[in-house]
RNA sequence: CGGAGAGUAGUAUAGUGGUAGUACACAUGCUUUGGGAGCAUGAAGUCCGAGUUCGAUUCUCGGCUCUCCGACCA
C-alpha cells in the first residue's frame, strides 16, 4: 500500500491522559481510534494486525477440528433464562421500540446459542464430539474499561465449544486445545503460562488461564521458576517463597495479562438447556462441554505492551501490518515505484513510504512508530551502489543490498 | 460503584472576571530533503446546564465525558 493513500496518519503528541503503552503507540500510530472508553475503531493499520492475529488462531482452530461458525450478537432472553444468565450486570441490554423490556442482551458468551444450535443435530453418540468456534465482536459492560484496547466493553474474541459423549472424550479435545492455544500464542510472539483459576460468574470449577507476564497485567500469578506450574492468587493458598507442589521449585509472584483462557462445563449447560444425545444401547444422556476464549484485542493490546521501544512498536513479523516497509528519500520515487511493484508481485506485503512532502526524519520516525519489522530505504546515495539499506526494526545494523538481490533476501 | 485528577482549535497545551496565546497538524506560495525541516500568509477553539455578576472560558452548583487507584472481572 502507498503510504500517500492511507487515510490515517501518525501523530507526535501522546493522546492526553492516557498511560498504557497500547493506548499511546496504537493511537499515534493510527491503528485504532478510541470512540469511547473501551469501545475502539479499527483503522487500516489496525484492522490488517487484526486479520494476521485471526487467522493465526483460525489456522489452529481448524488444525484441531475446530469448525467456524458466525452467531448473532444479539441474543435473546429465552435462551439465557434457563441458565439464570440473563439478568447479569455483564450484558448490555436492549429492546425494539415497541417493547417495554429489554428482551435482548449482546452477546457476552455464546454457550446457551450454539447448545440451541447443536440441538438440532446432536441426536445420537455418532455426531459427537464436534466443536466450533466463532470470531465475532463480544460486549461486556465492565465497571471500569481500561488501558486501551486492553479491556474493553466491545472486543474481538475467538470463543471455541467443544461437545462430547463423555468426559474422557472432552479431557482429551481440552487438551489438544491447551496445545493449539500455546502455539498460538507463541506464534503472536508471546511466552504464555497455563495457570489454574477460578471461574468467576461462569462456574464454581477451577479453569486453566493462559497468563502472559506483564507489568500492565491485572491479574497476579503464582509461578514456579523452574516448572512454569501456576496458579492465579485468587484461588491459590501458595505464597511466594513457597516451594513447587508439582516440582519443589521456588515460587515468585507475576503481575500477568489473561490472554486466554478454557473451562471444562461438564454437563452443566446441557442439563439445563436440554441438550442430549442416545448412547449405543438407546439411553439419553447429557453431553459435555467445554468452552475455550482468546480475546484477539486483548491480544493485539498484550503483543504491543511485551514488544516496543521509546520509538514505537515492534511488531513480530507473524502480526506485523506489512512485511517491508519501503521508504523513498529524495528524487528517485520512479526506482521506488519498481521496487514496489516487483516485491509486491511476489505477494510480499509493502507499505510504501512514497509522501514526497516528508522529509527523512519524518519518513524514518512514522516507520519506527508504526514497527513494521523491515525497514528498506532507496535514496541517491544507495542507488549509486545499484542498493538499498535494510534495517530490521529490533536491530541498529543497515545492511546494504543490492536491487537484484534484494527480493531474494526478503523470501529467504 | 467508592476515591483522586482532568475537560480551551483536529492534536497537545498556556492564560485571563472585560479583544484567548503557543506548538504540531491543516490550506496557499517559495525554499528544503538521511532522524519529526525553513520563511511568509491564512483558516480554526473555551464540554453541557443553572447560579453569582454590568459582564463568566475563568468563581459556585449540578450534569456529562475521559484518565488513574480501588471494588469488580471469561
Amino acid at each position: 500500500m502507498r503510504q500517500s493513500e492511507l487515510f490515517t496518519k501518525t501523530s507526535k503528541e501522546a493522546p492526553k491522559d492516557e498511560v498504557a503503552k497500547n493506548a499511546i503507540l496504537l493511537e499515534r500510530a493510527g491503528f485504532v481510534f478510541k470512540n469511547s472508553a473501551g469501545v475502539y475503531s479499527f483503522l487500516p493499520l489496525g484492522w490488517k494486525v487484526m486479520q494476521k492475529i485471526a487467522g493465526i488462531v483460525r489456522e489452529e482452530m481448524n488444525a484441531i477440528g475446530g469448525q467456524e461458525i458466525f452467531m448473532p450478537a444479539m441474543i435473546e432472553k429465552k435462551y439465557m433464562e434457563p441458565t439464570e444468565r440473563w439478568n447479569l450486570d455483564i450484558g448490555f441490554f436492549t429492546k425494539g421500540l415497541k417493547e417495554k423490556d429489554a428482551n435482548f442482551v449482546l452477546g457476552w458468551s455464546h454457550e446457551e446459542v450454539l447448545t440451541a444450535i447443536a440441538s438440532k443435530f446432536t441426536g445420537s453418540y455418532k455426531d459427537l464430539p464436534f466443536s466450533a468456534y466463532q470470531i465475532q465482536t463480544k460486549f461486556r459492560n465492565e465497571p471500569r474499561a481500561k488501558s486501551g484496547i486492553l479491556r474493553g466493553r466491545e472486543f474481538m474474541m475467538k470463543d471455541l465449544y467443544s461437545f462430547h459423549a463423555d468426559e474422557a472424550s472432552l479431557s482429551h479435545y481440552y487438551e489438544e486445545v491447551k496445545t493449539a492455544y500455546f502455539k498460538i500464542f507463541e506464534r503472536c510472539g508471546l511466552k504464555s503460562i497455563y495457570t489454574l483459576a477460578g471461574g468467576g460468574i461462569f462456574t464454581s470449577n477451577f479453569t486453566h488461564e493462559f497468563q502472559v507476564v506483564s507489568e500492565v497485567g491485572e491479574d497476579t500469578i503464582l509461578l514456579c521458576q523452574k516448572c512454569e506450574y501456576a496458579e492465579n492468587t485468587e484461588i491459590s493458598k501458595l505464597k511466594e517463597g513457597n516451594n513447587c507442589p508439582k516440582c519443589g521449585g521456588k515460587i515468585i509472584e507475576k503481575k500477568s495479562i489473561e490472554v486466554g483462557n478454557i473451562f471444562n462445563n461438564g454437563i452443566k449447560y446441557s442439563k439445563e438447556l436440554g441438550l442430549y444425545f442416545k448412547d449405543k444401547n438407546g439411553e439419553k444422556n447429557p453431553v459435555w462441554m467445554a468452552a475455550y476464549g482468546i480475546g484477539l484485542s486483548r491480544l493485539m493490546a498484550t503483543i504491543v505492551e511485551t514488544h516496543n521501544d521509546e520509538n514505537g512498536i515492534i511488531w513480530p513479523e507473524s502480526v506485523a501490518p506489512f512485511d517491508v516497509h519501503l521508504i523513498v528519500l529524495g528524487n528517485v520515487s520512479s526506482e521506488g515505484d519498481k521496487i514496489y511493484e516487483s516485491l509486491t508481485k511476489e505477494n510480499i506485503e509493502v507499505l510504501y513510504d512514497d509522501r514526497d512532502e516528508k522529509t527523512a526524519g519524518e519518513k524514518f520516525a512514522d516507520s519506527d512508530l508504526i514497527g513494521i519489522p523491515l525497514r528498506v530505504v532507496i535514496s541517491q546515495k544507495t542507488l549509486e551502489k545499484d542498493s538499498v539499506e535494510i534495517r530490521k526494526r529490533d536491530s541498529k545494523e543497515i545492511e546494504l543490498i543490492t536491487i537484484k538481490n534484494l527480493n531474494s533476501y526478503i523470501n529467504r
